[in-house]
RNA sequence: GUCCCCAUCGUCUAGAGGCCUAGGACACCAGGUUUUCAUCCUGGCGACACCGGUUCGAAUCCGGUUGGGGACGCCA
């Protein structure tokens, strides 16, 4: 079988790293198996969508790499198919068209099937009873059942559903009597649209079914028909209905593999049925568990860095973000965590996937970014970082060839590309300066008047190497009485306005004699 | 309210009845290297939510409790 799985967004908004989360888990769904990877856009809600969010998906999917096979299907573009889907089950009985009171016109509504003997969906889970309010009457026709369903509390509380779920049903009163036996009118019901309104029900005893599937991700997953409701497949207004037009999508891109958010899983059931009516297999279910933001709650609009393009203009390079995606209700089996793009691809089935749900982590994603970072290849970490040192708006006069060499020496303790602006003092003599840090090394008296026979030091050699530095700087120290090495804070400080940064020494000699001497006088004075 | 799902260090995870004194990674802490802060290296801290049951033996199987989450639209 060619497996075909299909990542399909509506185009609401930005893309947000749950959505992204899953298609990178379809996608690589996909290209482990060897089959297809289908891009379906669900802009059926025209008042919702727009191209712009749809150019951000397109635009965020390609930055992380994922290709997709065929043409992209826009669902907007198959409506009339879900018209005449709903249209032929209206022809067959299989949906109906309620009574509605007001002018607006009827939707259409999907009727789950009465009869479910040969579904292989569908089993039958023993007997069960429903305690009821007397005081409200059941109601019963070929739309449904509606009743007061008491709880162990004694509240009561209003339901309805499908018929389907009420096989053998009996209703009796408090005494015992049988009130209404649902077989000897199911005829009657369909057929000839006859209703019933039952008072003094207390109970209603039947045969429960559950419909069922087997998710690769959750296992079995059962509902019961008693608690499901008919469903609308076209709105009064005649336009499809999100269940009916994913359903005849998924038929139409003959979708094998639905690998989705859980929070379908509910829709699933239904679903399936919508499978059945139109005449087409039910495809194989896998439902992913979701990511939490870092206070352990969902995404909701108020995290503003959980769009997918936000972590591309933070910084964040597209192979550490799906890596570190991919490792989020995900892992190989072994201690493998940074793994290149081929290796996930391998080891990626959806059986090891985790059926709970996921915190993300910036502290670990910028570690991960941290780790490609440092192996990119020298050269494009130079050409990235200056892109990102010219939309910060400072490359006007700096050599290129010089920054090069500051990026060679920076590169292995880089997390994200913004803190190429901690680059600038080798570049300007304008740059920010850590106040704090400052007034906590450069306050002594004995630590200045050391910095300023480096300084005089320095001036006076004629080279200035690594370890012409490094002795200067010793000598500063012995001859002021200061510990060795108590000096090479300081230095930094003074030399580059940062507490961190790459070894003092390299930093200084990078630096240059010039720009260092000029520096240190303004802090020995 | 009804139905459904989930539960291992703070976080991501390994774990399919004995390889578990529960392993790895991030974070944190300490030591080492860099006569320096960071990087890097080494080490440490740190979890099977709770209660019962099954079993010679349970993180693993079963039941319950608690906690968290989801679904209940003419949204998708």
């Amino acid at each position: 079988m060619d497996i075909r799985v299909r990542f399909a967004p509506s185009p609401t908004g930005h893309v947000h790293i749950g959505n992204i989360r899953t298609a990178i888990f379809d996608w690589l769904y996909a290209r482990h198996s060897g089959g297809k990877f289908l891009l379906r856009v669900e802009d059926t809600d025209r008042e919702r969508s727009t191209q712009a969010a749809i150019d951000t998906l397109l635009e965020c999917m390609k930055w992380l790499g994922l290709d997709y096979d065929e043409e992209i299907f826009y669902q907007s573009k198959n409506a009339q198919a879900h018209v005449d889907a709903a249209a032929k089950m209206l022809e067959t009985g299989k949906a109906y068209r309620p009574k509605v009171a007001g002018p607006e016109p009827a939707p259409v509504i999907f009727r789950l099937p009465w009869d479910t003997d040969s579904n292989p969906d569908v089993r039958i889970a023993g007997n069960a009873e429903l305690i009821t309010d007397p005081s409200v009457p059941v109601k019963i026709s070929s739309s449904g059942i509606h009743f007061a369903q008491l709880n162990e509390k004694g509240k009561s509380t209003e339901r309805s559903a499908s018929l389907a779920g009420f096989h053998q049903l009996k209703i009796l009163d408090a005494a015992g009597t049988c009130l209404f036996e649902i077989e000897k009118e199911i005829g009657n019901i369909f057929s000839k649209d006859a209703s019933f309104e039952i008072a003094n029900s207390a109970k209603l005893v039947f045969q429960r079914r559950e419909i069922v599937f087997k998710d690769i991700i959750k296992g079995e997953l059962a509902k019961p028909l008693d608690g499901m409701k008919d469903l609308v497949i076209v709105r009064g207004d005649g336009t499809p209905v999100f269940h009916l037009a994913n359903v005849c999508d998924d038929v139409e891109q003959k979708i094998t593999h639905i690998i989705r958010g859980d929070d379908h899983v509910e829709n699933t059931y239904r679903h399936i049925f919508l499978f059945q009516a139109i005449g087409f297999p039910v495809p194989i279910y896998g439902h992913l568990p979701m990511i939490v933001n870092q206070a352990g709650k969902p995404y909701s609009k108020r995290d503003g860095d959980a769009y997918v393009g936000d972590f591309r203009s933070k910084g964040y390079l597209p192979d550490a973000l799906f890596n570190y995606l991919s490792l989020l209700g995900w892992s190989p089996g072994d201690d493998r965590e940074k793994m290149t793009r081929k290796e996930i691809i391998d080891a990626f089935t959806l059986e090891r996937v985790k059926s709970s749900s996921a915190q993300f982590d910036m502290n670990k994603l910028g570690n991960m970014n941290g780790q490609y970072m440092a192996e990119m290849d020298p050269a494009k970490f130079v050409d990235e970082t200056w892109k990102e040192a010219e939309s910060q708006g400072w490359t006007a006069g700096v050599d290129r060839a010089y920054f090069a060499k500051v990026a060679g020496l920076m590169q292995s303790r880089m997390k994200l590309y913004p803190q190429v602006s901690s680059w600038k003092f080798f570049f300007f003599d304008e740059y920010e300066k850590d106040g704090k840090a400052v007034s906590k090394f450069l306050s002594d008296k004995k630590v200045i008047d050391a910095i300023k026979q480096i300084h005089d030091k320095l001036s006076a050699d004629s080279e200035f190497t690594l370890d012409s530095i490094q002795k200067s700087i010793r000598e500063a120290e012995s001859l002021s009485g200061i510990q060795e090495g108590k000096l090479n804070q300081p230095l930094r400080i003074a030399v580059t306005g940062l507490s961190t940064g790459a070894g003092i020494y390299e930093t200084m000699e990078m630096l240059g004699k010039e720009k260092t001497i000029r520096r240190l006088k303004s802090f020995s004075a």
